[in-house]
DNA sequence: GTGAAAGCGCTAACAC
DNA sequence: GTGTTAGCGCTTTCAC
């Protein structure tokens, strides 16, 4: 182990405790102690240790974050949301890939008790409940990403789903567009339900009734899913056919968009697609696609600043951050304007 | 905090310390002794806090790993490794992403200090040797993933880049090509100097002298690059002209690929092409790019091994990991046996 | 403004 | 086989 500040206790013959006080700037001292003290440590090359420091006054200055799988490029976008901010503020990111394991799980969330974080953001598609909550008897800080259980009264961060899809539809009727279908997401995914209830908002609030026109297709955020939800489209007579699809995620999208190139339907201008997600391949396809983006590494920062604003006691009462998706508007969905720049632009 | 072993000691009616070495396995303590140790900390959901372990014998079971950026799949895949093998030898694994800014990174550096962390991982591109030989001092275990410093007595791990360099040769050469060019990598990259020394050592086996015949064509690592180097070989006589490439890494493959097609030469028929690195990409591209694969999990598993074996003090001497590469055979050189699998084969 | 002393949770050397 | 004690590095009362 490095030197202590009993070592520079020593070196500038003062206690160490009057060390202590130094280092963290205690106002009592006076300017000339501190200043040998600052000195000593640095000819030393001190540096706390944090075990001691974490020991004494109970926090270390580590949040832990439970994520499935750092490949997912969702998540690692997370992962540098949450790290910036973490290190910004002095706390050490230690990360937990469950590989949505549920013993892996249970492990990540036994790692609050043992004292080795100061808080948790947890990610995870469907965390048991019961682990969860079983979470709460210690007074660790802990903040729900995506998932959030707000029933539960734990402190949240997720996306305006249902505002995101109101963008999208929106968007569409601003075009012009009468008959805008939708393809839906699988029903147990929270997202996918809050996504398809922001289309029908949207989509009544033009006058249309979506059910009663058959402008719902079941989907399950698969390419494949996307492709034979267009092959049912395309059997309607021209006067039912929709004009425009929003698919709830990219995948379902390009999917929708390949099957329709094949059936010879030219997008955008026979059918206009907006997608749900801005994967990266969404601006790789061709015709570039309109998608929603959901602000990712923001998702990661809030969570990070609200689970530290926590530890800090600085927030006291239950707190959830919703985040308002992007439109990226590209070439998808067509336009009445002429396209000034090249790709893309945001609404 | 919750409950420590003095409240196991009070409910149980020991000493703390008794407690402590029932909890610890001790073979002194009698077996009913033990039983109601266990009883009560199950009880009272006890959980060894680790700053009081981390302080008492001076470790704290986790290990740190420094990488540039946690986006690049690369490096996701390395954490993935690194994760699995930590986790079950039950460290945790604290993670600083230092964005290839110094700053970070000495940051990142520092924490061996702080006695966060057993042992370190480090990924970075071009660590700057003073930081990392300073870490020396402190006699905590570290590890350098691919860019590595046998010189300095560090551990490493990293990739026979030469070897892959081989095999991708002696593939070419096996299936009769004569004429076999090279597009290098950035010449301050260690791994492409590696892979250029393997490329020239299997083609002077074969007899040929790659620097007289022309054959060795300048690249950085990039599409460009690659199309770049692809102009300069159709200019030459078709006598001097290669009949297959050797690419340092993908991506400048997938430029000397698109190239080709642009100049009407097929590939693998007319051009047989082989890359390195196996990048997601080389699968979807076509043809399929016949590419050598790197052990990038394995990597992490390795580092993650060997560091932790360094921490429990099984391994004393200076060691260095060399993890071999894997030919992925695809359909860009081409072959004469006829193709029993649709795409890939490994070698 | 500074020192002495206690204590955070745990391990381990030393008694008995 | 178990209790007592000291100590890991640090913060923080309480004295003066």
């Amino acid at each position: 182990m490095g030197p202590t500040i009993k070592d520079i206790a020593k070196e500038v013959g003062v206690s160490h405790s009057t060390v202590s006080r130094a280092l963290n700037g205690d106002p009592r001292i006076s300017a000339a102690t501190r200043q040998k003290v600052l000195e000593a440590a640095e000819r030393l090359g001190y540096q706390p240790n944090l075990s001691g420091r974490g020991l004494a006054h109970g926090k270390v200055f580590s949040i832990g974050l439970v994520i499935p799988d750092i490949l997912e490029p969702f998540f690692a976008r997370v992962v540098n949301g949450v790290s910036q901010v973490a290190y910004r503020a002095g706390f050490n990111l230690i990360l937990y890939l469950t590989h949505a394991d549920r013993r892996m799980e249970m492990a990540a969330l036994q790692q609050i008790g043992h004292g080795r974080v100061d808080g948790m953001i947890i990610m995870a598609r469907k965390v048991g409940r019961q682990s969860v909550l079983a979470l709460r008897r210690h007074k660790v800080p802990i903040v729900l990403l995506i998932e959030t259980m707000p029933e539960a009264g734990f402190d949240g961060v997720r996306v305006n789903n249902e505002g995101g899809a109101m963008q999208a539809v929106n968007h569409l009727l601003g075009l012009g567009h009468k008959r805008i279908a939708c393809i839906t997401g699988p029903r147990h995914a929270s997202d996918a339900r809050e996504r398809l209830r922001g289309y029908r908002q949207a989509i009544r609030a033009a006058g249309v009734d979506p059910d009663a026109e058959g402008l719902i297709f079941k989907g399950n955020f698969t390419e494949q899913s996307g492709a034979e939800a267009v092959d049912r489209m395309i059997q309607l007579p021209p006067d039912r056919r929709p004009t425009a699809i929003v698919a709830m995620n990219d995948a379902t999208a390009l999917g929708a968009m390949n099957r329709l190139a094949r059936h010879g339907i030219v997008v955008p201008d026979e059918m206009a697609v907006v997608g749900f997600d801005d994967m990266p391949f969404a601006r790789f396809v061709h015709p570039g696609l309109t998608t929603v983006r959901q602000p990712i590494e923001e998702l990661g920062k809030a969570a990070a600043d609200l689970l530290i604003a926590r530890i800090r006691g600085e927030v006291k009462e239950y707190r959830e951050v919703v985040l308002n998706t992007q439109l990226i508007v590209r070439e998808s969905c067509g336009s009445g304007r002429a396209r000034s720049h090249p790709s893309e632009k945001e609404c």
